[in-house]
RNA sequence: GCUCCCGUAGUGUAGUCCGGUCAAUCAUUCCAGCCUUUCGAGCUGGAUACCCGGGUUCAAAUCCCGGCGGGAGCACCA
Protein backbone atom coordinates (compact mmCIF):
# COMPACT_ATOMS: atom_id res chain seq x y z
CA UNK A 1 0.00 0.00 0.00
CA UNK A 2 1.76 3.14 -0.82
CA UNK A 3 2.37 5.57 1.81
CA UNK A 4 -0.25 8.48 1.33
CA UNK A 5 -3.23 5.64 1.07
CA UNK A 6 -1.78 4.11 4.44
CA UNK A 7 -2.10 7.85 5.79
CA UNK A 8 -5.57 7.96 4.56
CA UNK A 9 -6.59 4.95 6.44
CA UNK A 10 -4.34 5.64 9.53
CA UNK A 11 -6.24 9.27 9.71
CA UNK A 12 -9.59 7.77 9.65
CA UNK A 13 -9.05 5.13 12.02
CA UNK A 14 -6.44 6.39 14.97
CA UNK A 15 -5.40 10.10 13.83
CA UNK A 16 -3.78 10.50 17.04
CA UNK A 17 -1.02 8.53 16.10
CA UNK A 18 -0.13 10.97 13.28
CA UNK A 19 0.95 13.63 15.55
CA UNK A 20 4.65 13.07 16.55
CA UNK A 21 5.20 14.06 19.98
CA UNK A 22 7.04 17.44 19.77
CA UNK A 23 10.50 16.23 20.65
CA UNK A 24 12.05 19.11 22.51
CA UNK A 25 14.90 20.41 20.09
CA UNK A 26 17.94 20.69 21.78
CA UNK A 27 19.25 24.23 22.61
CA UNK A 28 23.13 24.03 22.82
CA UNK A 29 24.81 21.38 24.86
CA UNK A 30 22.58 18.22 25.59
CA UNK A 31 21.58 17.28 29.37
CA UNK A 32 23.80 15.31 31.30
CA UNK A 33 22.62 11.96 32.30
CA UNK A 34 22.33 10.89 35.85
CA UNK A 35 22.25 14.53 37.74
CA UNK A 36 20.04 14.25 41.03
CA UNK A 37 20.28 18.10 42.49
CA UNK A 38 23.64 20.00 41.91
CA UNK A 39 26.41 18.44 40.25
CA UNK A 40 30.29 18.70 41.10
CA UNK A 41 32.85 19.00 38.34
CA UNK A 42 36.25 19.59 37.52
CA UNK A 43 39.06 21.07 35.67
CA UNK A 44 42.17 19.36 35.77
CA UNK A 45 45.23 21.65 34.09
CA UNK A 46 48.53 20.55 34.61
CA UNK A 47 50.11 23.75 35.49
CA UNK A 48 52.85 24.06 32.58
CA UNK A 49 51.84 27.35 31.17
CA UNK A 50 48.80 29.46 30.07
CA UNK A 51 46.09 28.25 28.36
CA UNK A 52 45.34 27.82 25.00
CA UNK A 53 42.41 27.68 22.73
CA UNK A 54 42.39 23.62 22.93
CA UNK A 55 42.43 24.11 26.72
CA UNK A 56 39.31 26.41 26.37
CA UNK A 57 37.05 23.49 25.63
CA UNK A 58 37.43 21.81 28.52
CA UNK A 59 37.34 24.79 31.15
CA UNK A 60 33.87 26.46 29.34
CA UNK A 61 32.01 23.09 29.00
CA UNK A 62 32.80 21.94 32.47
CA UNK A 63 31.17 25.95 33.21
CA UNK A 64 28.61 25.43 30.88
CA UNK A 65 27.20 22.23 33.40
CA UNK A 66 27.61 23.86 36.20
CA UNK A 67 25.78 27.04 35.40
CA UNK A 68 22.89 24.90 34.10
CA UNK A 69 22.47 22.59 36.96
CA UNK A 70 24.02 24.29 39.81
CA UNK A 71 27.03 23.02 41.74
CA UNK A 72 30.33 23.85 41.79
CA UNK A 73 33.56 23.65 39.42
CA UNK A 74 36.50 23.10 41.45
CA UNK A 75 40.28 23.45 39.69
CA UNK A 76 42.43 20.74 40.55
CA UNK A 77 45.97 21.51 39.44
CA UNK A 78 47.52 18.30 38.57
CA UNK A 79 51.35 18.70 39.27
CA UNK A 80 52.53 15.21 40.21
CA UNK A 81 55.26 14.68 37.78
CA UNK A 82 57.77 17.53 39.35
CA UNK A 83 59.68 17.64 35.56
CA UNK A 84 56.76 18.60 34.44
CA UNK A 85 55.27 21.68 36.28
CA UNK A 86 56.10 25.61 35.27
CA UNK A 87 55.17 27.40 38.31
CA UNK A 88 53.82 29.96 35.62
CA UNK A 89 51.08 27.75 35.70
CA UNK A 90 49.74 28.39 39.06
CA UNK A 91 49.40 32.36 38.00
CA UNK A 92 48.21 32.28 34.53
CA UNK A 93 45.63 29.80 34.39
CA UNK A 94 43.47 31.13 36.85
CA UNK A 95 44.02 34.32 35.09
CA UNK A 96 43.11 32.68 31.79
CA UNK A 97 40.01 30.91 33.49
CA UNK A 98 38.68 34.27 34.50
CA UNK A 99 39.18 35.99 30.89
CA UNK A 100 37.14 33.50 29.66
CA UNK A 101 34.23 33.65 32.43
CA UNK A 102 34.52 30.35 34.27
CA UNK A 103 33.61 30.07 37.49
CA UNK A 104 36.00 28.26 39.99
CA UNK A 105 34.56 27.83 42.84
CA UNK A 106 37.45 25.80 44.88
CA UNK A 107 41.25 25.28 44.27
CA UNK A 108 43.15 22.32 45.35
CA UNK A 109 46.52 21.61 44.34
CA UNK A 110 47.77 17.86 44.16
CA UNK A 111 51.23 18.63 45.25
CA UNK A 112 49.44 19.40 48.56
CA UNK A 113 48.11 15.76 48.72
CA UNK A 114 50.71 13.90 48.56
CA UNK A 115 50.03 12.31 52.08
CA UNK A 116 46.80 11.48 50.93
CA UNK A 117 47.59 9.44 48.12
CA UNK A 118 50.48 7.36 50.21
CA UNK A 119 47.46 6.56 52.62
CA UNK A 120 45.30 5.25 49.77
CA UNK A 121 48.38 3.27 48.26
CA UNK A 122 49.27 1.86 51.92
CA UNK A 123 45.32 0.62 51.84
CA UNK A 124 45.74 -1.05 48.62
CA UNK A 125 48.68 -2.87 49.66
CA UNK A 126 46.96 -4.04 52.66
CA UNK A 127 43.57 -5.35 50.62
CA UNK A 128 46.34 -7.27 48.19
CA UNK A 129 44.99 -4.92 45.43
CA UNK A 130 48.66 -3.21 45.21
CA UNK A 131 51.93 -4.24 45.06
CA UNK A 132 55.21 -3.01 45.05
CA UNK A 133 57.28 -3.88 41.85
CA UNK A 134 61.53 -4.07 41.57
CA UNK A 135 61.24 -5.24 38.43
CA UNK A 136 63.26 -3.87 35.26
CA UNK A 137 60.58 -1.64 33.97
CA UNK A 138 60.84 -3.86 30.63
CA UNK A 139 60.66 -7.20 32.33
CA UNK A 140 57.63 -6.37 33.71
CA UNK A 141 55.96 -4.68 30.65
CA UNK A 142 56.83 -7.77 28.57
CA UNK A 143 55.43 -10.26 31.47
CA UNK A 144 52.19 -7.43 31.05
CA UNK A 145 52.18 -8.18 27.42
CA UNK A 146 52.19 -11.78 28.03
CA UNK A 147 49.46 -11.70 30.52
CA UNK A 148 51.87 -12.82 33.20
CA UNK A 149 52.54 -11.69 36.81
CA UNK A 150 56.16 -10.31 38.16
CA UNK A 151 57.18 -12.28 41.09
CA UNK A 152 56.79 -9.24 43.56
CA UNK A 153 52.98 -9.66 42.76
CA UNK A 154 51.54 -12.08 44.76
CA UNK A 155 54.07 -11.79 47.41
CA UNK A 156 52.47 -11.09 51.04
CA UNK A 157 51.93 -8.04 53.01
CA UNK A 158 55.07 -7.62 55.08
CA UNK A 159 56.97 -8.07 52.12
CA UNK A 160 55.29 -5.43 50.10
CA UNK A 161 55.38 -3.36 52.92
CA UNK A 162 59.02 -3.41 53.17
CA UNK A 163 59.74 -2.53 49.82
CA UNK A 164 57.08 0.21 50.41
CA UNK A 165 58.89 1.66 53.07
CA UNK A 166 62.30 1.70 51.06
CA UNK A 167 60.64 3.65 48.37
CA UNK A 168 60.42 6.37 50.66
CA UNK A 169 64.09 6.05 52.96
CA UNK A 170 66.39 6.03 49.94
CA UNK A 171 66.87 1.98 49.37
CA UNK A 172 65.45 2.34 45.94
CA UNK A 173 66.59 4.59 43.15
CA UNK A 174 64.10 6.11 41.13
CA UNK A 175 62.59 3.05 38.34
CA UNK A 176 63.65 0.46 40.69
CA UNK A 177 60.74 0.28 42.96
CA UNK A 178 57.23 1.34 41.92
CA UNK A 179 53.85 0.65 43.43
CA UNK A 180 51.39 -1.10 41.24
CA UNK A 181 48.16 -1.29 41.02
CA UNK A 182 46.60 -4.69 39.97
CA UNK A 183 43.91 -5.29 37.92
CA UNK A 184 43.25 -8.18 35.55
CA UNK A 185 46.09 -9.36 34.00
CA UNK A 186 44.07 -11.39 31.62
CA UNK A 187 42.31 -8.31 30.23
CA UNK A 188 41.81 -8.70 26.26
CA UNK A 189 43.01 -4.58 26.41
CA UNK A 190 47.13 -4.66 26.88
CA UNK A 191 46.01 -0.97 28.46
CA UNK A 192 43.90 -2.01 31.09
CA UNK A 193 46.51 -4.58 32.92
CA UNK A 194 47.65 -3.92 36.14
CA UNK A 195 49.03 0.03 35.96
CA UNK A 196 51.99 2.13 37.87
CA UNK A 197 50.30 4.00 40.71
CA UNK A 198 53.63 5.70 42.63
CA UNK A 199 56.97 6.05 41.40
CA UNK A 200 59.93 7.24 42.97
CA UNK A 201 61.68 10.63 41.21
CA UNK A 202 64.38 12.99 42.50
CA UNK A 203 63.26 15.83 40.56
CA UNK A 204 62.62 18.71 42.86
CA UNK A 205 59.06 19.56 42.90
CA UNK A 206 58.72 23.94 42.06
CA UNK A 207 56.30 23.65 45.35
CA UNK A 208 57.30 21.25 47.63
CA UNK A 209 60.85 20.73 46.87
CA UNK A 210 62.84 17.77 47.74
CA UNK A 211 60.59 16.84 50.50
CA UNK A 212 59.09 13.94 48.60
CA UNK A 213 60.12 11.34 46.10
CA UNK A 214 57.68 9.17 45.87
CA UNK A 215 54.75 10.67 43.09
CA UNK A 216 51.44 9.37 42.49
CA UNK A 217 50.68 8.73 38.89
CA UNK A 218 47.44 10.73 37.24
CA UNK A 219 45.31 7.32 37.90
CA UNK A 220 46.09 7.52 41.19
CA UNK A 221 45.72 10.69 42.00
CA UNK A 222 42.99 11.29 39.68
CA UNK A 223 40.82 8.62 40.76
CA UNK A 224 41.82 8.98 44.49
CA UNK A 225 40.64 13.18 44.09
CA UNK A 226 37.89 12.79 42.11
CA UNK A 227 36.18 10.63 44.53
CA UNK A 228 37.28 12.67 47.65
CA UNK A 229 36.23 15.77 45.67
CA UNK A 230 32.87 13.90 45.71
CA UNK A 231 32.50 14.26 41.85
CA UNK A 232 29.26 13.94 40.01
CA UNK A 233 30.34 14.28 36.11
CA UNK A 234 33.79 13.86 34.81
CA UNK A 235 34.06 15.64 31.50
CA UNK A 236 37.70 14.05 29.67
CA UNK A 237 39.06 14.28 26.30
CA UNK A 238 38.77 10.44 24.64
CA UNK A 239 42.01 10.04 24.95
CA UNK A 240 41.45 9.26 28.92
CA UNK A 241 39.19 6.76 28.14
CA UNK A 242 41.69 4.03 28.73
CA UNK A 243 42.34 5.87 31.86
CA UNK A 244 38.74 6.01 32.87
CA UNK A 245 38.78 2.23 32.41
CA UNK A 246 41.85 1.87 35.13
CA UNK A 247 40.72 4.13 37.53
CA UNK A 248 37.27 2.33 37.79
CA UNK A 249 39.23 -0.63 39.51
CA UNK A 250 40.03 1.92 42.46
CA UNK A 251 36.92 2.70 42.39
CA UNK A 252 35.74 -1.02 42.77
CA UNK A 253 38.12 -1.68 45.25
CA UNK A 254 37.19 0.91 47.26
CA UNK A 255 33.71 0.59 47.24
CA UNK A 256 33.20 3.91 46.03
CA UNK A 257 30.47 5.60 44.20
CA UNK A 258 31.38 6.19 40.24
CA UNK A 259 30.87 10.01 38.69
CA UNK A 260 29.58 9.66 34.99
CA UNK A 261 31.96 10.17 33.01
CA UNK A 262 32.03 11.71 29.20
CA UNK A 263 34.79 11.52 26.72
CA UNK A 264 34.93 13.92 23.64
CA UNK A 265 36.78 13.77 20.50
CA UNK A 266 40.13 15.37 19.51
CA UNK A 267 40.29 19.10 17.93
CA UNK A 268 42.75 19.74 15.13
CA UNK A 269 43.37 23.31 15.18
CA UNK A 270 45.18 24.28 11.85
CA UNK A 271 47.10 26.99 11.47
CA UNK A 272 48.10 27.98 15.28
CA UNK A 273 50.95 26.68 17.01
CA UNK A 274 49.29 25.26 20.62
CA UNK A 275 51.97 22.70 21.47
CA UNK A 276 53.45 23.94 24.76
CA UNK A 277 57.12 22.88 25.19
CA UNK A 278 57.33 23.87 21.21
CA UNK A 279 55.69 27.39 21.92
CA UNK A 280 58.00 27.74 25.15
CA UNK A 281 60.65 26.73 23.22
CA UNK A 282 60.24 29.20 20.53
CA UNK A 283 59.37 32.02 23.11
CA UNK A 284 62.94 30.84 24.41
CA UNK A 285 64.70 30.63 21.03
CA UNK A 286 63.26 34.55 20.15
CA UNK A 287 60.82 32.74 17.06
CA UNK A 288 57.92 34.05 19.45
CA UNK A 289 57.63 37.18 21.06
CA UNK A 290 55.95 35.81 24.05
CA UNK A 291 52.94 34.00 25.65
CA UNK A 292 51.26 36.50 23.35
CA UNK A 293 52.51 36.20 20.18
CA UNK A 294 49.32 37.01 17.45
CA UNK A 295 51.02 33.86 16.28
CA UNK A 296 50.08 31.69 18.95
CA UNK A 297 46.81 30.09 19.95
CA UNK A 298 46.89 30.87 23.13
CA UNK A 299 44.41 32.49 25.00
CA UNK A 300 46.68 35.56 25.80
CA UNK A 301 46.80 35.71 22.09
CA UNK A 302 43.54 35.51 21.33
CA UNK A 303 42.93 38.49 23.94
CA UNK A 304 45.50 40.81 22.46
CA UNK A 305 44.22 40.44 18.92
CA UNK A 306 40.56 41.73 20.13
CA UNK A 307 38.94 38.14 20.19
CA UNK A 308 36.10 38.13 22.96
CA UNK A 309 35.89 35.41 25.24
CA UNK A 310 32.07 34.91 24.38
CA UNK A 311 33.13 34.51 20.95
CA UNK A 312 35.26 31.06 22.44
CA UNK A 313 32.35 30.24 24.43
CA UNK A 314 29.76 29.89 21.89
CA UNK A 315 31.88 28.12 19.52
CA UNK A 316 32.49 25.67 21.58
CA UNK A 317 28.81 25.05 22.82
CA UNK A 318 27.87 24.87 19.55
CA UNK A 319 30.44 22.10 18.98
CA UNK A 320 29.23 20.15 21.93
CA UNK A 321 30.55 16.94 23.36
CA UNK A 322 30.55 14.02 20.82
CA UNK A 323 33.21 11.64 20.57
CA UNK A 324 34.19 12.46 17.30
CA UNK A 325 37.14 14.52 16.23
CA UNK A 326 36.78 17.86 14.95
CA UNK A 327 38.21 20.04 13.05
CA UNK A 328 38.33 23.83 14.49
CA UNK A 329 36.63 26.20 12.42
CA UNK A 330 38.39 29.85 12.71
CA UNK A 331 36.15 31.40 10.17
CA UNK A 332 33.50 30.35 12.28
CA UNK A 333 34.88 31.66 15.64
CA UNK A 334 35.34 34.87 13.83
CA UNK A 335 31.84 35.17 12.49
CA UNK A 336 30.82 34.59 15.72
CA UNK A 337 33.26 37.54 17.13
CA UNK A 338 32.46 39.53 14.64
CA UNK A 339 28.93 39.72 15.58
CA UNK A 340 30.10 40.65 18.84
CA UNK A 341 32.87 43.67 18.50
CA UNK A 342 31.00 45.27 15.02
CA UNK A 343 28.59 47.46 17.19
CA UNK A 344 31.45 48.87 19.33
CA UNK A 345 34.28 48.70 16.52
CA UNK A 346 34.72 52.46 15.63
CA UNK A 347 35.31 52.99 12.06
CA UNK A 348 38.72 54.74 10.52
CA UNK A 349 40.90 54.75 7.28
CA UNK A 350 44.51 52.43 7.34
CA UNK A 351 46.15 52.79 4.28
CA UNK A 352 48.21 49.99 4.05
CA UNK A 353 51.20 50.47 1.60
CA UNK A 354 50.11 53.95 0.72
CA UNK A 355 51.07 56.41 -2.58
CA UNK A 356 50.44 60.03 -1.94
CA UNK A 357 48.09 61.34 -4.81
CA UNK A 358 47.50 64.80 -5.40
CA UNK A 359 43.88 65.64 -7.06
CA UNK A 360 43.96 67.73 -9.52
CA UNK A 361 40.92 70.68 -9.81
CA UNK A 362 39.70 70.14 -6.60
CA UNK A 363 37.95 72.53 -4.25
CA UNK A 364 38.23 72.78 -1.00
CA UNK A 365 37.86 69.15 0.53
CA UNK A 366 36.80 68.03 4.02
CA UNK A 367 35.18 64.56 4.95
CA UNK A 368 32.90 63.80 7.17
CA UNK A 369 32.28 60.47 7.63
CA UNK A 370 30.91 58.44 10.86
CA UNK A 371 32.67 56.56 13.69
CA UNK A 372 29.97 54.10 13.00
CA UNK A 373 27.83 53.87 10.16
CA UNK A 374 24.89 52.27 12.30
CA UNK A 375 25.45 55.06 15.06
CA UNK A 376 25.03 57.94 14.24
CA UNK A 377 24.96 59.54 17.76
CA UNK A 378 29.08 58.52 18.07
CA UNK A 379 29.92 61.62 15.75
CA UNK A 380 31.80 61.76 12.66
CA UNK A 381 35.27 61.86 12.08
CA UNK A 382 36.29 65.04 10.29
CA UNK A 383 39.38 64.93 7.64
CA UNK A 384 40.70 67.75 6.15
CA UNK A 385 42.32 67.78 2.68
CA UNK A 386 41.96 71.30 2.17
CA UNK A 387 43.68 73.44 -0.92
CA UNK A 388 47.11 71.22 -1.99
CA UNK A 389 44.51 68.16 -2.23
CA UNK A 390 46.90 65.79 -1.92
CA UNK A 391 45.77 62.12 -0.34
CA UNK A 392 46.75 58.61 0.83
CA UNK A 393 45.78 55.99 -1.28
CA UNK A 394 46.53 52.39 -0.76
CA UNK A 395 48.45 51.15 -3.89
CA UNK A 396 46.98 48.15 -5.18
CA UNK A 397 43.96 50.25 -5.68
CA UNK A 398 45.72 52.95 -7.39
CA UNK A 399 47.15 50.49 -9.45
CA UNK A 400 43.57 48.85 -10.53
CA UNK A 401 43.89 50.47 -13.59
CA UNK A 402 42.75 53.67 -15.00
CA UNK A 403 39.00 55.20 -14.51
CA UNK A 404 36.84 56.46 -12.17
CA UNK A 405 36.99 55.87 -8.26
CA UNK A 406 34.95 57.08 -5.14
CA UNK A 407 37.43 58.36 -1.89
CA UNK A 408 34.53 57.04 0.61
CA UNK A 409 33.06 60.07 2.47
CA UNK A 410 35.03 62.73 0.03
CA UNK A 411 34.74 62.24 -3.44
CA UNK A 412 35.04 61.03 -7.12
CA UNK A 413 38.09 61.03 -9.11
CA UNK A 414 39.51 59.88 -12.27
CA UNK A 415 42.76 58.37 -12.71
CA UNK A 416 45.04 58.63 -14.75
CA UNK A 417 48.47 57.39 -14.59
CA UNK A 418 49.81 58.54 -11.49
CA UNK A 419 47.30 61.52 -11.50
CA UNK A 420 44.12 61.73 -10.44
CA UNK A 421 41.45 64.88 -11.72
CA UNK A 422 38.44 65.66 -9.54
CA UNK A 423 35.10 64.10 -10.98
CA UNK A 424 32.78 65.63 -8.41
CA UNK A 425 30.60 64.21 -5.22
CA UNK A 426 27.98 62.70 -7.01
CA UNK A 427 26.92 59.38 -5.79
CA UNK A 428 24.81 58.56 -8.87
CA UNK A 429 28.29 57.16 -10.18
CA UNK A 430 28.39 54.15 -7.66
CA UNK A 431 25.05 52.57 -9.60
CA UNK A 432 27.42 52.60 -12.80
CA UNK A 433 30.06 50.12 -10.29
CA UNK A 434 32.41 52.65 -9.63
CA UNK A 435 34.61 51.59 -7.09
CA UNK A 436 34.74 52.44 -3.33
CA UNK A 437 38.12 52.83 -1.67
CA UNK A 438 39.50 54.06 1.85
CA UNK A 439 42.05 57.19 1.73
CA UNK A 440 43.72 59.08 4.23
CA UNK A 441 44.26 62.77 4.84
CA UNK A 442 47.85 64.35 5.07
CA UNK A 443 47.96 64.30 9.04
CA UNK A 444 47.80 60.69 8.68
CA UNK A 445 50.39 58.90 11.17
CA UNK A 446 52.46 55.80 10.46
CA UNK A 447 50.68 52.83 11.36
CA UNK A 448 51.67 49.14 11.91
CA UNK A 449 49.82 46.27 12.01
CA UNK A 450 51.06 43.22 13.47
CA UNK A 451 49.19 40.07 11.37
CA UNK A 452 48.63 36.56 12.44
CA UNK A 453 51.61 35.25 10.39
CA UNK A 454 53.84 37.31 12.21
CA UNK A 455 54.36 39.96 9.56
CA UNK A 456 53.69 43.54 9.80
CA UNK A 457 51.92 45.35 7.66
CA UNK A 458 52.80 49.21 7.29
CA UNK A 459 50.49 51.99 6.38
CA UNK A 460 49.34 55.47 7.63
CA UNK A 461 46.03 55.64 9.56
CA UNK A 462 43.82 59.13 10.45
CA UNK A 463 45.12 60.43 13.69
CA UNK A 464 41.96 60.01 15.54
CA UNK A 465 41.94 56.85 15.65
CA UNK A 466 44.76 57.78 19.10
CA UNK A 467 41.05 57.49 20.94
CA UNK A 468 40.95 54.12 20.60
CA UNK A 469 43.58 52.95 22.22
CA UNK A 470 42.80 49.72 23.71
CA UNK A 471 39.33 49.02 21.50
CA UNK A 472 39.05 46.98 18.43
CA UNK A 473 38.03 48.90 15.49
CA UNK A 474 37.44 48.26 12.16
CA UNK A 475 39.95 49.61 9.86
CA UNK A 476 37.30 50.05 6.25
CA UNK A 477 38.02 47.61 3.89
CA UNK A 478 41.11 46.16 5.75
CA UNK A 479 40.03 44.13 8.54
CA UNK A 480 39.38 44.45 12.72
CA UNK A 481 42.20 45.33 14.66
CA UNK A 482 42.98 46.27 18.43
CA UNK A 483 44.95 49.33 18.77
CA UNK A 484 47.07 48.54 21.69
CA UNK A 485 49.83 51.70 21.61
CA UNK A 486 49.49 54.85 20.26
CA UNK A 487 52.56 56.54 21.23
CA UNK A 488 55.21 57.06 19.50
CA UNK A 489 53.87 55.53 16.82
CA UNK A 490 50.46 53.74 16.43
CA UNK A 491 50.76 49.93 16.46
CA UNK A 492 47.96 47.48 15.98
CA UNK A 493 47.21 43.72 16.21
CA UNK A 494 44.93 42.26 13.30
CA UNK A 495 41.83 40.44 14.67
CA UNK A 496 40.30 39.69 11.36
CA UNK A 497 38.49 39.89 8.53
C1' G B 1 49.60 -7.00 16.39
C1' C B 2 45.92 -6.33 20.43
C1' U B 3 41.74 -3.44 22.83
C1' C B 4 38.20 0.31 22.50
C1' C B 5 35.54 4.32 20.08
C1' C B 6 33.48 6.86 15.87
C1' G B 7 31.52 7.76 10.47
C1' U B 8 25.04 13.34 8.31
C1' A B 9 27.07 19.22 3.27
C1' G B 10 33.91 22.57 3.07
C1' U B 11 33.38 22.96 8.72
C1' G B 12 30.46 22.11 13.12
C1' U B 13 25.68 20.38 14.53
C1' A B 14 20.11 18.34 14.95
C1' G B 15 17.72 13.81 13.93
C1' U B 16 19.83 7.60 15.21
C1' C B 17 18.05 4.87 21.55
C1' C B 18 11.65 4.33 20.46
C1' G B 19 11.95 3.07 11.62
C1' G B 20 7.20 6.66 8.71
C1' U B 21 5.28 14.19 8.69
C1' C B 22 13.53 13.55 6.76
C1' A B 23 13.30 14.86 -1.18
C1' A B 24 17.00 15.66 6.34
C1' U B 25 17.71 20.97 11.04
C1' C B 26 20.48 25.11 12.45
C1' A B 27 25.08 27.84 12.31
C1' U B 28 29.30 28.94 9.62
C1' U B 29 31.22 28.82 4.60
C1' C B 30 30.81 29.65 -0.70
C1' C B 31 28.11 31.90 -4.98
C1' A B 32 24.58 35.52 -7.02
C1' G B 33 21.48 39.77 -6.39
C1' C B 34 19.79 44.17 -3.45
C1' C B 35 21.69 48.39 -0.54
C1' U B 36 23.57 56.86 -2.40
C1' U B 37 29.10 55.56 0.25
C1' U B 38 33.65 49.58 3.61
C1' C B 39 35.93 43.75 1.28
C1' G B 40 31.77 45.16 8.02
C1' A B 41 26.48 44.90 9.06
C1' G B 42 21.65 44.01 6.87
C1' C B 43 18.10 41.85 3.22
C1' U B 44 16.78 38.16 -0.83
C1' G B 45 17.88 33.85 -3.47
C1' G B 46 21.03 29.65 -4.40
C1' A B 47 24.92 25.56 -3.57
C1' U B 48 26.75 21.25 -0.86
C1' A B 49 25.49 15.64 3.23
C1' C B 50 23.00 10.52 5.62
C1' C B 51 30.91 6.08 4.12
C1' C B 52 29.90 1.51 0.83
C1' G B 53 27.33 -3.16 0.02
C1' G B 54 23.80 -6.63 1.45
C1' G B 55 19.60 -7.95 4.71
C1' U B 56 14.89 -7.19 7.64
C1' U B 57 10.39 -4.19 6.58
C1' C B 58 4.77 -1.80 3.25
C1' A B 59 8.66 1.85 4.86
C1' A B 60 15.79 2.48 6.86
C1' A B 61 20.00 8.32 8.18
C1' U B 62 17.51 5.37 12.03
C1' C B 63 17.42 -1.93 13.09
C1' C B 64 20.90 -6.40 11.62
C1' C B 65 25.35 -8.36 9.04
C1' G B 66 29.78 -7.53 6.24
C1' G B 67 33.25 -4.25 4.23
C1' C B 68 35.82 0.48 4.01
C1' G B 69 37.56 4.84 6.35
C1' G B 70 39.07 7.82 10.62
C1' G B 71 40.66 8.22 15.74
C1' A B 72 42.40 6.80 20.69
C1' G B 73 45.19 3.67 23.76
C1' C B 74 48.64 -0.56 24.73
C1' A B 75 54.26 4.83 29.00
C1' C B 76 57.23 5.00 35.95
C1' C B 77 53.14 12.18 30.98
C1' A B 78 48.53 14.32 31.86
Amino acid sequence: MPADEQRKQLESIAPELLVREAKLREKGLPDLEGVVGEVRMRLAPNPSGPLHLGHSRMAILNDEYVKRYGGICINRFEDTDPARVDPLGYKTIPEDLAWLGVKVGKTIIQSDRFEIYYDIAKKLLEMGRAYVCTCPVETWRELKNKKLACPHREEPFDKQLERWDGMFDGSYRPEEASLMVKTDLSHPNPAIRDFVGLRIDDTPHPRTGTKYRVYPLMNLAVAVDDHLLELTHVLRGKDHLNNTFRQEYIYNYFGWKKPFYIHYGRVSIEEAQLKKSTTAKGIKEGTYTGWDDPRLGTLQALRRRGIRPEAIRRYWVEVGIKEVDIEFSWKTLYSFNRELIDDSANRYFFVSDPVKIKIEGAPDLEAKAPLHPEHPERGYRELKVGHDASVYVGREDLESGPGMLRLKDLCNIELEGQSARYAGNDLGVLKDGVQIVHWAPMDAVPAEVLMTDGTVKKGVVETGVKAALGKVVQFERFAYARVEQVEPSVRCVFTHK
